[in-house]
DNA sequence: CTGAAAGCGCTTACAG
DNA sequence: CTGAAAGCGCTTACAG
């Protein structure tokens, strides 16, 4: 069943069943009524591949996710899928491994595919820095930022990292704790986790606290196995602590776990701070204290960016969205501690 | 840079560097050195439209995923995705919601893409029942059963479900409880909750224990916040339940916190049992008694069943893989209450 | 508004 | 082992 039968079946030549089905304006509308009720009629589909291949591109935009197991991604995507879907695209999602290099996959995919446009759910914008000049179409990087790596196709959609670690630190520090342990991501400045851990690093030396990262730093990936592990290595080292930020709830959820089996308690022995406001922050035992990243809109936001990139819109957007500190159970006020008399 | 660029670089005709490319036996060894020389040199990448609309088909196998943030499929998926491409396939996925028809949906991609296989994460054997004849390739039901069905190019593979459920009932019964409850799932047998829900009902019966429906089940989506909602109805309902078994982890995770928020203690006053095996269970307090689900194999045993058929294997498979039960911390022996004299 | 024709970039019998 | 040719199912100038 392909276009030809269509266009016996309606009586009209091949020609006119495209423009008809491609909602071209030069038609009537006995043309157009005809081709769709034979269309409707037998089922008929177009071949993309043929489709495709005479106009030297796939319809769809493809959409990378860093890391399948990522919750806050998995939500994102949720929400950009059908977005997209309601913008008439059908998108292809291809997961990466948390330490994949995106944008050599994506290089890749778009010499395959031709796709019309790209979505990053996660990335590393040492990555874009280095590789994203070859490809061509329009992209969207989500929940990092493409600030100051200068390409026209490319827009970004993220939360502030440096503004929301810092307010995480102030809120701890506001209820009394000076000795504040961080885990999760690593050093570098071009990932999430580098730069919610200089936010908070900012934050600390505001208050006069020089923070020592050979102490009180223990770098993970974002899971709950890790977290757990890495805030055992953390507490083991540095007993004093009375606060640990995790720089992902997941990391935090594990982490909490790793503070009950060393019989300390949550908030009181050691407060834990979260980041990123998944769902499951609500159900733990005492409820997370975190960053909610508004999912909502990084999604909206950047599917909003990414078709007006397809409309035409030359300028990318780089934009940060709002977020908000949840203020629930697992950090508490500590009490000053008393003087002790030498 | 298309093939015919290829032809005139290498000095061969189109034809021999399509075989060169496809890997066709009957190629000069000279005529393949050179020609992959100069496809290395450019960079050349075929057009996959032009391909496959030539070879009448796409190269590649789609996976329909049952739900973005059901973290079981998340796991399976990681794994299938993995295996698959070692085997050298490029997988689609399409991501559905949890109460699409996957059946309707595959039906239109088939159409519109012509993959070469599919695979399920999830699906509902009466959605099968009702569409699967218009598929054509070969595809693999992962985590629900396909057998009954009789569809020669449908396999599947699974846990046994109603097994499982019964093993559970029975971890309870053996600890003394009596008065159990679920939540979870809905009562249509070929979902997999229903499936397990009627596991635990033979398991009961045998105990000579008839469960109310009416008073003891509370259906639900697979998430935290419906478990949570679902548990504070039956616990309202039914107050002298000491144990719960949540048809899905993320169900009993919601439903330990509702418990908590409801004054009483797990496992003590009220112990909870779940199903999947979800990593998160081990980072709960108390850690979570669960049914393991094996999804390494869940995985592998599905490729490999998929992989067979595309090899002109004719025999569908329909497995069941090995679970195991995780005894952990949520459920507790329940003392034998105390004879009372009327 | 409509039709006839060219051509997108490949693969694969068919000859040789 | 290799080349020339047909054709996969579409879209889109070009005429009319």
């Amino acid at each position: 069943m392909d276009i030809r039968d269509i266009a016996r079946l309606s009586g009209y030549s091949l020609g006119t069943v495209s423009r008809v089905l491609n909602g071209h304006p030069n038609v009537s509308e006995r043309a157009r009524e005809r081709v769709l009720a034979v269309v409707e009629e037998v089922g008929y589909e177009p071949n993309s591949n043929a489709r495709y291949l005479k106009m030297q591109s796939h319809l769809s935009v493809a959409i990378f996710v860093k890391g399948s197991r990522n919750m806050l991604f998995a939500d994102i995507l949720e929400r950009v899928q059908a977005l997209l879907r309601e913008a008439g695209e059908q998108p292809d999602v291809v997961y990466l491994g948390e330490d994949d290099n995106e944008v050599v996959h994506a290089v890749r995919y778009e010499r395959l595919r031709h796709p019309k446009g790209i979505v990053f759910l996660g990335g590393d914008p040492a990555y874009f820095k280095a590789g994203f000049q070859r490809i061509e179409v329009p992209a969207v990087l989500v929940t990092n930022t493409a600030a100051g790596l200068g390409f026209k196709n490319l827009s970004s959609v993220s939360t502030n990292d440096v503004a929301a670690a810092r307010d995480v630190i102030e809120h701890l520090y506001a209820r009394g704790h000076r000795r504040i342990g961080i885990i999760g991501g690593e050093r570098s400045l071009s990932q999430v986790g580098g730069r919610r851990l200089h936010g908070a690093e900012e934050a600390l030396r505001a208050h006069g606290i020089e923070f020592d990262y050979e102490r009180d730093f223990e770098p993970c990936h974002f899971a709950m196995e890790d977290g757990y592990d890495a805030a055992v290595r953390l507490i083991m080292r540095s007993r004093d602590l009375t606060a640990i930020f995790a720089l992902g709830d997941a990391i935090a959820i594990g982490a909490m776990r790793a503070v009950f089996d060393m019989g300390l308690r949550i908030p009181d022995d050691i407060s834990i701070a979260g980041y990123d406001g998944l769902s499951a922050g609500q159900f733990c035992v005492p409820r997370l204290t975190t960053i909610r990243q508004d999912t909502r809109q990084l999604a909206s936001r950047s599917v909003d960016a990414l078709l007006a990139a397809l409309g035409g819109e030359e300028q990318p957007v780089r934009e940060m969205v709002p977020y908000q500190l949840l203020n629930r159970e697992s950090v508490c006020t500590r009490e000053r501690e008393p003087v002790r008399v030498a």
